[in-house]
DNA sequence: AGGTTTCTTTGACCTAGATCAAACAAAGTG
DNA sequence: CACTTTGTTTGATCTAGGTCAAAGAAACCT
């Protein structure tokens, strides 16, 4: 199913009913809902909005893969945010966007006319009570990355991002920890570099490493094979207990 | 006024009774807020909760500095959390204490009882709307701060720090931004270095050069002057409108 | 006032990761 | 199918910031 085809969905049968913003709302908040929103799709590559655009939907993640991001005048960039199936984009209350939003895989967005939105937030508490569960969520999300960011080595933060990727692939498929774990990368090396800090340089030579060290295998390179994910966790200085929280 | 002294504060005069997780309650909503609450302050260097505690109360800072930090297995630490008069300490929904929590200077806190102030959460929506928004800051503030322990050099991380601060102070103050501003560092050399990731000795080391080059100057080791706000701006990759947003 | 402890500064040296450079691989294009 | 474009790998070298070390300086004892 592509990106296109998936503008035949309906909340019924939608995949991230359960985990969206709309995941605590009755039938009749589900219904409000619906009369205010419609689908988008984006090709990989293309911006969804840029810093001092004004953003006039939010919008949840169907399927696809985006990110948010900062640039420095001479260039420097640092990627802030990761958004996955069920996330949420934009910010209630705040027209202007302060990130660049890009997709990076061809995406779908179920976008909410912000507006009405912001008048259903007031009488909603459910959306209101769903969507600041979400934020504590990336809040944490954000303070695990600056961890990453300010302490972790090179070898490291590949090895985060690695972890991180294999963790949000178990929770929504149905392996048992103990199997291999196998991903598809939404990165590319110097996406992952601007996630990490890093150069990409650097990420090549990381993940040329861990390959060696038998912690990953790769197959072409964007498919990434997990034999471990205990080796990989400690690898990533998360060991025990897994470290990033969902 | 010290910490101990405010005890005797109530919401009519609190200072932070604008911004805090009640700037949006009426008067009921302060009452119900009013009989769960209570004043608690915890000395400089004290810890108010370790990673791993269950906290029972929620609260906000009405006067004074912690920090939230995180530490890997061999003793790396990473602050990931300032949390200033007016902040909000913990999280609703999760006793467990995911960060260290730290007093770095005397601190006073107005603390909910947990159990009671959650109910209110689903029975008072200004509450939570209130919440998300500061929720909403907070997660704008780490995505800033990411980019600082991502991309930026020693000598603009030290120049970002001083800048926040700055700017902090300038919105409690009265002071116009063409003026000088004077501040006092509420971290050591070490809390700057888990800070910004950085070496408590490259801290210090920046910070000599900065004075050196005129950028601040220093009063004994703790009083910051700014004489330029915009210089320091430059120094820290921010220029032109400012970047942390509050 | 001497003595401990905590914090800070500065120097000398080293290394992880950046930078510069080149070759390779895959995919799209006319 | 040659040819660009985009992404990746690997090598050689450089440097910002880390590490190790020692000496001030301030605060706090008693």
């Amino acid at each position: 199913m592509t990106a296109q085809d998936s503008v035949n969905i309906n909340c019924a049968n939608c995949q991230i009913r359960h985990r969206a913003v709309c995941s605590q709302c009755d039938d009749a908040e589900l219904n409000a809902l619906d009369k205010i929103k419609y689908y988008k799709s984006f090709a990989a590559g293309e911006n969804i909005a840029l810093m001092g655009d004004e953003m006039d939907f939010l919008a949840s993640v169907v399927n696809g893969v985006a990110t948010l991001s900062q640039t420095l005048e001479d260039g420097r960039t640092q990627m802030v945010g990761l958004l996955l199936p069920s996330d949420f984009v934009g910010r209630p209350g705040r027209k202007g966007v302060i990130y660049d939003i890009q997709a990076k895989t061809d995406i779908l967005l179920c976008c909410f006319r912000r507006e009405p939105f912001e008048e259903l937030m007031v009488t909603t508490p459910h959306i209101v009570q769903r969507l600041l569960q979400m934020t504590l969520d990336e809040l944490d999300a954000a303070r695990e990355w600056m961890l990453v960011l300010g302490r972790k080595t090179a070898r490291e933060k590949i090895s985060s991002f690695f972890a991180i990727m294999a963790q949000r692939h178990l929770e929504l498929g149905k392996l048992s920890p103990s199997d291999a774990i196998e991903f598809d990368l939404p990165l590319t090396r110097e996406g992952m570099s601007d996630f990490l800090g890093l150069t990409l340089e650097t990420v090549s030579r990381q993940i040329s490493a861990l390959k060696k060290d038998g912690v990953i295998e790769m197959v072409g390179k964007r498919h990434v094979c997990v034999p471990n994910l205990q080796t990989l966790l400690e690898e990533a200085g998360d060991d025990s207990d897994g470290g990033i929280l969902s």
